[in-house]
DNA sequence: TTGAAAGCGCTAACAC
DNA sequence: GTGTTAGCGCTTTCAA
């Protein structure tokens, strides 16, 4: 019950403010399709049959009913709605390999928690893993994912023509897809959830900016496969732009491609060869790696910027040779990725073109909140 | 369907691993009241006496129930339950006003986003607001929120001994209470949510300490009022500590108490009379008070640090005047705080003690993120 | 084209 | 103590 001089209503809420006091109240009714047949003269069946448009209601029905549903601002009660609901939906996800690559294991988590949240609706979910190194496997596992005819798919699209590919195959079904972690050319996916890698560069540029006055920083991209290569071109982009913009000679900026193999002897060549480096930004997971190599060859003086909360990685930050890593969230992209197809399969909601997630700053003080 | 070698059932899903195929399945039956009632051969009516403890029930068919609710590990439908529910939920909070303190703003935008989410729920949410800095303001607010009777309460006991009163007052009454922003000594109310301030201070520590390598530092606590005051302790003894436990004489740390109006003359004259200072941390979310000081006063190359993204905060974070804001994240707490609250009221879930958020480091580069 | 009716799983009032 | 029954709001079937 809303009573007040200044009634600002929205939805089925009003705001009410008055003096200090804020109140915040429910509309004094909600409407039943029971109600709106009453108001309409019709029976619930009708109503019902005009709410999911199936047809079969008079020209005059339609008009009277309508009409009702627009006065009141009719909102169906979703409880309800899928007390009756039998139908089991089915989400798939196709997932580089946790046991390949470490990175993906909190991804997982993320899956199989968003999944327990929907477990009362008869949301059933399926991962279907595939070896991150090997465009075979991904397309060989997509074809084990498209048999299982799923109504709705979150996939990581490693490899841009493959996730092309495998996108269209399933928007030929009509199934949604939702991609996580990267993005491909937009407008394929019904959406994407995850961050802007351009602007994690950044991050990572003005995290050292802030710790460097001059020198050279060196970006090191560790290509183990191909996987990676777009995720680490945009986060070069916004790194090296970041240094652009500053429009300074005081910092020389250089970006390396070393293989994980070779990096235990080429590194300290470089650093050798290049004294006068200050700062490193390693472009993916494995930045643990460089921190080893720098550990052993006795470098320090050297800021390290990584990505992801990695045990290993973890362990260097605690020992400070890890200054800071970029937390990509991979639990909460995949626990949004599975909330989004599920509540799109259960309210119809809308798929959102792109969800952005915050692109967490962690130091050894405050990891330990983010991986809970 | 679950049908393989290693079948690790939990709860009502099982996952079953299969070469790099992960499946996640529903057990093969859900079971209802009905089934329950059918299995102990007794009605659905004396099924859910034993569900909810209502007594008259005779040892028998107790015991039958029991353990046939232990066999199959029940779970009732959420969704079923709250059909029913007629209840209307009232959950009031205690807030201090945002147009006196803009840092509150954020506060209410949680508390509303979340009360959007529970309004199917019939959860309505009262707002009572209290001026910050009277002590008498919050005991008479709440006596408002008492006299409405709400179903649970949540607030921010921004005064010692008030809030414990206020406290009393609900538990008395058996009404539930959850803090938010900070702590009042342990076990008072129902639960916490909000971040570990001792650690949020040795955040700042440490982001002070990857960018100076010795020098003086100095702690700021503006009062404007006694509000603060627990807050800003705690802040600086984790801030103190990390310095100590370094165990260094590279640093020098000072404590400085200034009152608002006074910053203008006083912390020139403190930084001209101490040049070694090379970095701040302003235990408040009043920084940009600092910032405007030293940009008035022409310093740089300080470092300051300090809280909370208020649009004059992010203003000095863009001009480089401020390096880092720590994020106290105040949506998420009461958002957290407010769904919590629901979930108690709906599905009787226990409220957990204390609810540690994230200690968010923002930067220019990253602070749109966070403020969506 | 329409309305009546059964039922989703759970709750609670009411007889026995 | 116990079982029966009538809903909660919505969906769906079926007969008219």
């Amino acid at each position: 019950m809303c009573s007040s001089t200044q009634n600002m209503c929205s939805n089925t809420y009003c705001f009410v403010k008055i003096s200090t006091v804020l109140y915040i109240c429910e509309n004094e009714k909600k409407y039943t399709i029971k109600d709106i047949a009453a108001l309409a003269g019709v029976s619930k069946g009708t109503v019902d049959r005009v709410l999911h448009k199936r047809g079969k209601v008079s020209e005059e029905a339609l008009a009277k009913v309508n009409r009702i549903l627009e006065d009141i601002d009719y909102k169906p009660n979703v409880i309800a709605r899928n007390l009756k609901n039998n139908k089991d939906y089915h989400i798939g996800v196709l997932l580089p390999n946790p046991d390949i690559d470490n990175y993906w294991k909190r991804c997982k988590e993320g899956i199989l928690s968003a999944s327990q949240v929907f477990m009362p609706f008869n949301v059933n979910v399926t991962i279907v893993t595939y070896d991150p190194r090997s465009t075979v496997s991904f397309k060989k596992k997509h074809q084990v994912l498209l048999k299982q005819n799923p109504d709705a798919v979150l996939l990581a699209p490693l490899f841009y023509k493959e996730a092309k590919k495998a996108i269209s195959d399933y928007k030929k079904l009509n199934i949604p897809v939702l991609t996580f972690n990267n993005q491909v050319s937009p407008e394929i996916a019904d959406g994407f959830v995850g961050q802007d890698l351009i602007q994690s560069g950044r991050v990572a540029a003005k995290l050292l900016h802030s710790m460097i006055k001059t020198g050279d920083i060196t970006i090191i991209h560790i290509n183990e496969d191909i996987t990676n290569a777009l995720h680490m071109q945009q986060k070069e982009k916004g790194f090296t732009t970041y240094f652009k913009e500053l429009n300074t000679s005081l910092f020389k900026i250089t970006t390396l491609q070393i293989e994980a193999k070779k990096l235990q002897t080429a590194l300290p060549e470089y650093l050798n060869s290049h004294p006068n480096t200050k700062g490193l930004f390693i472009t993916t997971s494995k930045s643990y790696l460089v921190a080893q190599t720098l550990e052993t060859a006795n470098f320090s003086d050297i800021s390290l910027i990584g990505y992801d909360l990695l045990d290993l990685n973890i362990d260097y930050l605690k020992s400070e040779i890890i200054t800071f890593l970029i937390n990509q969230n991979p639990k909460q992209q995949t626990y949004l990725g599975i909330t989004k197809l599920a509540e799109h399969l259960i309210y119809q909601n809308e798929i959102k073109k792109k969800t952005l997630l915050p692109i967490d700053i962690i130091n050894s003080e405050n990891f330990s909140l983010y991986i809970q």
